[in-house]
DNA sequence: GACCGTTTTGACAACGCTGTCATCAAAATT
DNA sequence: AATTTTGATGACAGCGTTGTCAAAACGGTC
């Protein structure tokens, strides 16, 4: 019934010490060997045993993704990235939603490592910046990598997949000018999290960088929710000298505030432009629809889990990881759309 | 640095497999020994290792979701009610993303259920209505949950949670009836997904219980999709007699109809009336916002892996399960908002 | 053809837990 | 009082792998 590594022994006539030689893809098998033993394998359609796999070895098979979104299409896409990766290499992949505000956060990731024994985590934001849960992490010797908005910072002796949202920010609210505005408003997310200040810093620098004034009335502290753009919107329209264009932290306050705009009859992109960021499914379905910018979610996140992977495998084998600490770094870039733009 | 089941006996003076019994809540263990050994627990921040257990008993501590849906709002509302449901009993969850139409899907999933030793899955649509998956898993005596569109048909030899989307299709359109609408458009979902042919379905009852004729160039094709409610809109408004109503399969199509009206120069609800199905995020950030029928799909989850894990454990203990196959029902509710009503 | 250094393979003990069966004291029965 | 039953606990094997170390096979050298 239950095809085990000692039946694919038997009949590919070797130890099965040897075909888990194989299966692990340790040095010094012969190639013959080798062959003799996947064909066997593919016969019985066998599969090794992921649980004893992680008891016998110290490391283990499984990874883990810790995250604390409400957003359902990064979270989707996150996920869906890694788990590629996860499946390409052999690996689980457990799921921590948490809540970034829980006293007990450490302590509670701390224990699903134990009882999965994760051989690594990988960490979206916000949770990738909280030094609490890394210092722990630190010093129990799990590896993470951290996806995280914006460049290098002083904590970088674990990998990260950096996010450039600052740059990005800085592309929309240029694009924004290019298009003649320079009274333009901007919505930020919930503060505290490093993408709204990234994205926010993205904003000043484009603004500054065209001798246009800063004008803090413009800055609207917000969250990243639909009520939030609408509450901007709101806000913006009390001043007397009111943008003209407003610059949204992501496209769900973007939508908020479009709708809010046409609530007040005012036609978007003429009379007021609308920019979002991540290019999430609400930003297709806006009238008019969104300019935002794109971040390639799924591949960011396959790129940390090859990250994690790799050093763990490393590990695993003895060979040195490539670099002390691989960083890498992804670029959103700017999908103009009619919500700011319209065509001849 | 690890604690092992072996130093919690230590400390509580008693054997290991005394402890193994009280984290098992096995029956026969004096009750001051398991305040003995629970203390120790506790105090050693002992963590029983899954794999181990999952290794040493024949059953297992984790259970999969296999699903194959491109919402991503169900996805994360399912799969957070099933880990809520896990982390209550300590059982992990291995999530399945897949293709229903992929030819190697059966082989797929027994491939992950052997690996991952999983002891049982939830299915959700339209994974809950493959036959193929379903005969494999009952030949290998996989335990599984499903999650139906509908009510009883032939195949509930295994629990199922049926969520009634025909009374509540039927629901909405008596409210659009009662609206004075009587030329009331259908736009489905995909094709052979049983939640399309069952709010289709609930939509015909309606009519058909207010006299109203059927009238077949008012019903049509669609997917789950925004594209497909702008298609469907412009579809209904070649006709002669035009509806005055749109019933979309889901709140993803009805934002489409309703970007597609607007774009028109229709006024909704006055000149066309538009719902949806879901009560997704999309139905509240449209404008106006839809009408829609909520489904409590974190709740839905959550009953479907207690089902599920009741049944492990009751196998795993002996004791019978309460009934052969226990069937849950879900009601989604009516939610009227301004897109199909406009208070007074 | 005996010797040595590799390369390739195998025997066997873990890993941390559960299942089975044995043990022992206390309670119940004769 | 002697015997059986019951309740509570422990000893030990085994789950399917990997890690360690030793043995066998091979290749080259003189």
């Amino acid at each position: 019934m239950k095809t085990t590594i000692k039946d694919v022994a038997k009949l590919a006539g070797v130890s099965f010490k040897t075909v888990s030689r194989v299966i692990n893809k340790e040095a010094s098998v012969k190639p013959e060997t080798v062959e003799k033993v996947n064909q066997a394998i593919a016969q019985l359609n066998y599969q090794p045993n992921t649980a004893a796999r992680n008891l016998a070895s110290a490391n283990t098979y499984a990874i883990g993704y810790v995250y604390d979104n409400p957003n359902a299409y990064y979270v989707i896409n996150m996920q869906n990235g890694i788990l590629a990766e996860c499946r390409n290499r052999g690996y689980e992949l457990i799921i921590h939603p948490c809540h970034a505000t829980s006293p007990t956060l450490t302590e509670e990731i701390l224990k699903m490592c134990k009882r999965s024994q994760l051989a690594g985590l990988v960490l979206s934001p916000p949770m990738s910046e909280m030094a609490g849960v890394m210092d722990s992490l630190d010093e129990l010797a799990i590896p993470y990598v951290r996806i995280v908005s914006g460049s290098a910072t002083k904590r970088n002796h674990r990998p990260c997949v950096f996010v450039h949202d600052r740059d990005a920010a800085r592309n929309i609210v240029e694009h924004l000018i290019a298009q003649g505005h320079t009274r333009i408003g901007f919505i930020s997310g919930d503060q505290g999290h490093r993408s709204t200040e990234e994205r926010k810093l993205g904003y000043r620098e484009a603004l500054t960088n065209h001798g246009i004034p800063l004008d803090r009335d413009l800055e609207i502290d917000g969250t990243y929710s639909f009520e939030s753009g609408v509450k901007g919107f709101k806000q913006l329209r009390t001043l007397g000298d009111g943008p003209t264009a407003i610059f949204a932290c992501n496209d769900e306050i973007a939508s908020g505030s479009l709708f809010a705009a046409r609530l007040n009859g005012l036609d978007v992109p003429s009379q007021l432009a609308i920019a979002g960021f991540e290019n999430s499914p609400f930003s297709l379905q806006t009238w008019p629809k969104l300019t935002t910018a794109a971040q390639p979610t799924g591949e960011i996140a396959s790129q940390a889990a090859a990250t994690l992977i790799e050093e763990i495998q490393s590990k695993r084998t003895g060979r040195q990881p490539s670099e002390i600490a691989q960083h890498t770094h992804f670029h959103p870039e700017l999908v103009v759309r009619e919500s700011t733009y319209i065509p001849d």
